[in-house]
DNA sequence: CATCAATATTGACAGATGTCGTTGTCTGGC
DNA sequence: GCCAGACAACGACATCTGTCAATATTGATG
């Protein structure tokens, strides 16, 4: 599931002039694929994946991320709203508070295809 | 350059809870991170990507481009300038023709990011 | 039950985005 | 010098997006 293009045959990539992916992307894999990355294509969405990383287990309260901003509480809402229907996001309700938590399955999903259409597999040295 | 943030470090990531990240992005980090993220977040995009990359040598003529697509040719042009300009892909002008060739270290920066906003270092088993 | 605190939903609005048709700018060939 | 082809830039337009204020919903508590 987190295999949305298939990399060419590391042998062969290796080698000097082969193309870096074995087949161009289709259109349905592409429109499968940009949703989740524009759901990234923010920088409050970016911060508010990075600060639910960042608590210990991976999960962070609503509460605690509304006060890392300065934007009101209906959009910092709107934005975990977002992630959480890219499927980036989990949500878990535990009594009046809402926990959001990393999804790990759509991140690969991401890393994956991103390998695919550049070179960050390995870390090329530039 | 391609270090957006930093990980945590490694060993203290193997253990149970500690958190995915050292530290949450800055809101600068964010804003610089962010339009990278926009500029791939598109299905036309993300295709255009795919087919330089699927190219040998990693670059493509505009005139192979514009045939994948049943849009217009300015639409595409478009494209490539949001992509170009974004840092993702670089340009050449050679007699009538342009290329458009990916540049590595931009989506090397990509990755970095999403290993840390995420899990997909390492492979997650979901 | 009344009230308060934590989130979500709704409606509105300015600004960004994707697309197109038209026009402009090169470059090479006649 | 002129024309044709490859590509970019411009202007227009409909749609999407980020934000807010106001309101609704839900759960805990007195």
């Amino acid at each position: 599931m987190s295999k949305l293009l298939p990399l060419a045959d590391p042998v062969e990539s290796v080698a000097c002039c082969s193309p870096l992916v074995s087949r161009p992307m289709t259109a349905d894999e592409a429109e499968a694929a940009a949703p989740l990355l524009k759901a990234l294509a923010d920088p409050v969405r970016l911060r508010l994946v990075s600060l639910i990383a960042s608590h210990a287990d991976g999960e962070a309260c609503v509460c605690d991320l509304n006060d890392a901003f300065d934007l009101s509480q209906p959009t910092i809402s709107h934005h975990l709203k977002t992630l959480h229907e890219a499927g980036l996001l989990d949500r878990s309700k535990e009594g009046v508070w809402v926990y959001y938590r990393i999804r790990p399955a759509a991140f690969d999903a991401i890393g994956a295809l991103l390998a695919t259409s550049g070179t960050a597999t390995s870390g090329s040295r530039s």
